[in-house]
DNA sequence: GTGAAGTGTAAAGCTTGTGTAAAGGTAGCT
DNA sequence: AGCTACCTTTACACAAGCTTTACACTTCAC
């Protein structure tokens, strides 16, 4: 699975770009702050990055500076403006690729998948990606999860559902949004399947020791606790 | 030192494009003809292709397609149409980029740098002439296999095998790239030549006191692990 | 309280992916 | 042609794991 990552301060563009791209199978971020972006950036779990040229704050090329310092993620930048010396510009910072808006939604897609064709040979020599929370670590390139040296051996489903809730940890996932995250589908009435694979979840991670890190919003969805208590 | 294969019918235009590529360090040929083209690309000697869309006899999407089922070399579109249609088409085919005539010098100069820069790390990356993982030691310029000094019998599509899981040791290979980089093909429906290969491999190992080794990530695909357990 | 709706989870059912033996096919060699 | 080595296809068994069912429990509104 891709991870995708938008900078872009256009509430409405990204919302769409979002749907779209989770449409083709990628999993998508949206952050609409450009200094917050970086941040994510630094976190280090995305495979691509979608950056706007024209914010307030930071502009595109800022950020791209500021990236490129500490990171080799592939980069495509979006921009309104056609002129050839933003082009220049970005490619010349580090860019790999350059869009400009309004873009056909499948030369997007078709431009992702051109870079990622190359950078995918590429990523088992990058460092490898993982997120690590309250001693849970979950690398997305071998679908491991591992607790303590110990790993948990999950299966795929419940990989994505664990990897998916820690993404968004402190957020409110609703049950509708995990089921299409991880299991592809809406989600429609008396489909238990999900809870199942909360449940399966827990008991594995308790066998472990950890306990009330996946917890129930009733009538909400489910949250991956950001502190512990 | 880079090479450019210029393939493109446009007398004036090439002569401008190679003396501009050359000042900036390029080394450059050129090819008017697009079947005598395909031949230079097929003697590999070149790092990347700039390739004309609108050609007489062949037009480039054909040039393309014949390219991409032998090579693998980096290739940037050129073309006077600026339409959608033809851009989507030339990446789907497996172009990396694409480039609208008329174009700025500077940005096809900056194109190709951005193309580079990702393709010199993974080349860098392939150069890897010997792996050594979990006792498994594996020379490509011979194509041998051997474990504690002595030689796995392989076939010629099992050391292909075993040699691009090891190199991506750690991360889920799905089949159908594992089909793309060992056997050549897609992978279609039913076909479980690949399922096969890695039963045999397995088997081979085995017979040296290697187990799970390959491990099987039940709907992803093969994975070659990193860290045993 | 009482009923309704939401949630937890054990167990059964069922689909699908995978392992592999064996047969079939193909290309290269003598 | 016949032989050999190897790749592919076929066939079947098996296991993994996703979903459904069923029932117990919790929470909340009234």
């Amino acid at each position: 699975m891709y991870n995708i990552l938008i900078i872009d301060d256009d509430l409405e563009l990204t919302q769409l770009l979002a749907e779209y791209l989770q449409q083709n199978t990628f999993a998508v971020v949206v952050e609409n702050k450009a200094l917050h972006g970086i941040e994510l950036v630094k976190q280090g779990n995305f495979d691509l990055l979608l950056l706007d040229v024209m914010m307030p704050e930071l502009d595109g090329f800022e950020v791209l500076k500021q990236i490129r310092s500490f990171s080799t993620i592939p980069v495509i930048m979006l921009t309104a403006k056609g002129e050839d010396y933003d082009r220049i510009l970005g490619l010349e910072l580090g860019a790999d690729d350059y869009l400009p808006k309004p873009f056909n939604h499948r030369e997007l897609i078709a431009r992702i998948k051109a870079l990622t064709r190359r950078v995918d040979d590429l990523s088992s020599f990058n460092q490898v990606q993982q997120l690590d929370l309250h001693g849970i670590k979950i690398e997305d390139a071998s679908q491991r999860a591992v607790v303590n040296d110990v790993e948990i051996d999950l299966t795929g489903t419940e990989f994505q559902l664990l990897s998916v809730l820690m993404r968004h940890a402190g957020h409110i996932l609703t049950k509708d949004k995990l089921s299409v995250d991880v299991l592809g589908r809406r989600l429609s009435a008396y489909d238990r399947s999900l809870d199942m694979h909360v449940s399966n979840v827990r008991k594995k991670l308790s066998q472990l020791g950890i306990e009330n890190i996946i917890k129930t919003v009733r009538g909400s969805g489910y949250l991956f606790k950001l502190d512990a208590e």
